[in-house]
DNA sequence: GGTTTTCTCGAAAACGTTTTCGATATTTAC
DNA sequence: GTAAATATCGAAAACGTTTTCGAGAAAACC
């Protein structure tokens, strides 16, 4: 029951406790045969390093802290998917924790992973995050900190991010080139950046093609738990007040799949009456009946290379050299379904 | 940019490392103007406890494994995002593994995790999981363990579960209730005890209304990715074979629904011609349409169940006192929808 | 006044590992 | 044969904390 240490195999060979530890790390100044016989005495008594002892005396953890507003969320808990997948590979553990959308439980967060001494951090802001001093003391600490989809980008650190605006413009210019000229967009809420820029990417589409923009054709939803229902709600809306319109781009595939829903049940045709794409290609939206146009957002990518870029800075600062933070831009990609196939 | 440490305090104040960390802890022993000094430069320097120390002091680090087949299913993250908030009140963090239904890469996780020394593991089972060496293991090291979901009876260690016999019989039941005779069932692969179990109480519950069993009435679906395909597939096999069936009780709300599709755009009327009851309540299940009737599979419930047992087994090994483990089954309920209501 | 109790404090060991540096023994070179 | 190079090992410090135990001083008791 008692845990085997470097100790216990040092005496029962009667050799010192450095060379047991040098021996199971292959030092060149120990002989083969004390590191044969002392490999092969710490295999049969199993002997597994102590880790708080390691991690004491190497100042690593080999661990990372990830903190993303919310779990349970087809697109999150693809990033944690491909976070977690991609630490293992090297060795990595991760911490996980949800900061629910609240900026000062995010604060707390990063404060238990910095008590914990991380070797890095993977973050996701929360909307009501709107002071970074919190981040910017991780860098200060000199903490690897790599931030994804939902960003800050005063804070000068790696960020991996797609390119919001030219996604939505590119969804908007699939609506127009399809045929559509008077085109509405639910959008997310105003603060964070990314509904913004999505907003942005519309507008700019709009103006491209000479179309002019009418503001009481952004509608917006809160995109929380209860998304599908304003989704309804704003496709409600939208048939009382402009039954002139013929495409409407959704900041999110299961706001866009609520207002199919209603389009539905009203017997609105789509896409023949109104043509509809969405975001975030959840799997959802190509069983959805019709199946939705939508913009791919990569999940497990973007997880993959947030955990690789903070890899690079662990290993860089290790050995005390200078980082430059990268900002990783994925590619989306539309991905045309029923509902834009005229 | 250097950490703070005992014996800057105790040097700057002129007094031991040992008075320092005993004022910061309220040891009886300090004078309490020595404490109040104490206390004040040590948040003047902003100190934080080198965890990595406390850690080999203590020999507990505060931390937990999980171990969970999929990350990016709806039951698993709701059981995430219960774990995760419920060990953070208690100032516990969570480490996440996956284990992609592989039996291989659930015992190395193991070790990792024991090799990280976590204060405690909490599993749900792999579908390939056959052996349990690698868990009588954890139970033989003294560290608590906890599995929940899809479970192993024989291992010897807490569980928390639902009744899926129960459950199973309920819905058929419902079914019964509601007029059907003729009723099939999806049912999930054969290995994971889960839905055995759901098959078992669906044939009770047939056994228990005088209605013969037809083993010809059983679909298998292995649930996996294209779960959804796995649904229309079953339906259309079963509207070839089987045009009498007019209830069926599905496995799993994916697969349902996948049915459902399928069973709309066959022009079937769903209840009047086949009644349908999946399992879990996704909540896509009040969405669809007909909205699913289903049994509601409490996953948030479940992850705060599993830790609170966890914490109470650590907390127990702590003062060795003998921990008896429990079986925790919590309560499933049927939730009627419109695909049940005649 | 002497003894006991109470208050404060600190020395030191311990947790288990990693790594530096020097010591000894052995080999090689000439 | 001696000197230099190489091979092999171990002592000891360090990482930063926690906790036991005892020491000394001050207060209380008789």
């Amino acid at each position: 029951m008692k845990q085997v240490t470097l100790r216990e195999i040092a005496n029962k060979l009667n050799i010192s406790i450095t060379t047991v530890s040098k021996a199971l790390k292959d030092y060149p100044d120990v002989s083969p045969k004390t590191k044969s016989l002392v490999k092969e005495l710490a295999s049969t008594l199993n002997y597994k390093p102590n880790a708080f002892a390691v991690n004491l005396r190497t100042r690593e953890s080999k661990t990372i802290g990830l903190i993303i507003p919310v779990i349970v969320h087809h697109f999150f808990s693809n990033v944690i998917k491909g976070i977690v997948a991609q630490a293992e590979k090297k060795g990595y553990l991760v911490i996980i924790l949800q900061s629910n959308e609240s900026y000062e439980l995010e604060k707390k967060q990063i404060d238990l992973l910095m008590n914990q001494r991380v070797d890095g951090i993977i973050i996701s802001l929360a909307n009501g995050t709107i002071e970074y001093k919190h981040l910017t003391d991780v860098i200060k600490a000199n903490t690897p900190l790599v931030m994804f989809d939902k960003i800050a980008k005063i804070v000068n650190c790696s960020k991996v991010i797609i390119d919001d605006r030219k996604a939505a413009y590119d969804a908007t210019q699939h609506l127009i080139d399809i045929g559509c000229r008077r085109i509405a967009h639910f959008r997310g809420s105003l603060l964070p950046q990314n509904s913004i820029d999505r907003f942005l990417g519309y507008r700019k589409a709009l103006d491209d093609n000479g179309i002019k923009y009418d503001p009481s054709l952004v509608y917006i939803c809160e995109c929380d738990d209860n998304s599908f229902e304003e989704g309804k709600e704003n496709a409600r809306l939208l048939m009382q007040e402009h039954n002139d319109v013929d495409g409407i781009f959704i900041n999110t595939d299961l706001v866009a799949i609520g207002a199919i829903s209603e389009f539905n049940d009203a017997g609105i045709k789509i896409p023949e009456d109104i043509a509809i794409v969405g975001f975030s290609n959840w799997f959802m939206s190509s069983i959805i009946s019709p199946t939705l146009s939508t913009i791919d957002q990569p999940g497990v990518k973007m997880g993959k290379a947030a955990f690789k870029q903070l890899y690079k800075e662990i290993k860089l600062k290790k050995r005390n050299k200078p980082v430059e933070y990268q900002q990783i831009v994925l590619k989306t990609k539309l991905i045309q379904r029923d509902s834009t196939k005229l």
